[in-house]
DNA sequence: GGACACATGTAACGGGTTACATGATTTC
DNA sequence: GAAATCATGTAACCCGTTACATGTGTCC
């Protein structure tokens, strides 16, 4: 294609992002509107969070795509927008579940607090550990209601069930194990005289070896 | 400060952002070239990664800013930047201490694609478990050898060896349980017949409440 | 003296963020 | 009928990314 054309045309063809693809697999589920988009990316946002303006431009890119159609709809004088994934859009949701994946990254200011918690007090220090673990507490919490609503039936999508309770597993453990490592955490630091040295350096080479 | 001043003025004074932060924080060590830089912040890579490229621009706003120095050398006929904390670059890192943190963020696309498994076949589903099973292995060797490396006294910062058992204990445990939780996702979906219906509907609720 | 890894950067682009705005619906 | 909440979107900015470029030691 020669330069002229690609300016003419008005798609780029750029492959959707991950995040592209995570709404087209809620869109394989059912047609929603953005706004819906939004609340329904909250089921997965422990491993797929995304601020909620961004998925108002991301559908559009799937329209030009052609793996959404967009249809507006009206209530009242506002206007709304529903989405409805396409044959061709299943298909690359289909082929992206082979594709090989990006690496998984995790980020905490707090933990990276943590990091640097030499250059302030055992006070400061523990302060952030408690943050962290008040951050781990409700994540438990919060998938806890997700097991509830699932055990009594009330969940929007028992069809799911079994998919879900992978994840919930995963969460659910990940948020166990933050929660526990906090505690221990702060039980250390607790014995340390300073930031800058720890209780005994017998006991950190401790640390170290058990695995 | 009139608009006017505002314009004039070279410096919009932002604060500096966490990946500013992490820099004062590895300044506060030592003075390093960019490019070492580059290379301690894989220390920490796993709570808070950034790509090698950012890490050029981040260091030259904590100049602006006042935070740090650069000092311009030569290897040859090659320039090198070695960048200095300042006093104030040492009361901002205390004071970021002490601040109130944004929330931890975790993304995989792997997991992304576990929860979409239903739209691919149960082969697919298990690889992707598979390849997350693989990424939390490497994860655990490669904090392995930060232990060792303490174990045997040849890691680099022995003073930071109580702060960096913190984080590793954090870093080693969540690997084992990324990877334990994989083992027995993929033993669960082994009993699948197919991806959108599990074994059975007992089992799963099962893992609802078993918590 | 060619290959290769190490060291040091720049350019361009876009996805994602924060902040803002405002129409509908429910509550009391 | 005021307030609060739900629903629907736009605008602007910038951090972080990928891709590229090139100098400098070292190995054989």
């Amino acid at each position: 294609m020669s330069r002229f054309e690609e300016k003419l045309s008005s798609s780029p063809q750029r492959r959707p992002t991950s995040t592209g693809y995570a709404i087209l697999g809620l869109l394989a589920i059912k047609p929603w509107s953005t706004y819906e988009l939004t609340k329904q990316m909250q089921q997965f946002s422990d491993i797929w969070p995304r601020a909620q303006s961004n998925l108002y431009a991301e559908p559009k890119r799937l329209v030009e795509a052609g793996l959404a159609s967009a249809e507006t709809q009206a209530t009242g004088k506002r206007p709304r927008t529903l989405y409805t994934i396409t044959d061709r859009g299943r298909e690359a949701l289909e082929q992206w579940l082979r594709a090989e994946s990006g690496p998984s990254h995790y980020e905490s200011e707090t933990l990276l607090k943590v990091f640097f918690g030499n250059y302030g007090t055992t006070a400061e220090l523990l302060a952030n550990l408690r943050e962290y673990r008040a951050e781990a507490h409700q994540k438990r919490a919060l998938w806890a209601g997700v097991a509830d609503a699932y055990s009594d039936g009330t969940h929007a999508f028992p069809q799911r069930a079994h998919i879900n309770a992978l994840i919930f597993r995963w969460a659910f453990d990940n948020a166990t194990v933050n929660a526990q490592w906090a505690d221990w955490a702060i039980e250390q630091v607790e014995h340390w005289p300073d930031t800058t040295s720890p209780a005994g350096l017998e006991q950190v080479l401790e640390i170290f070896r058990s695995r």
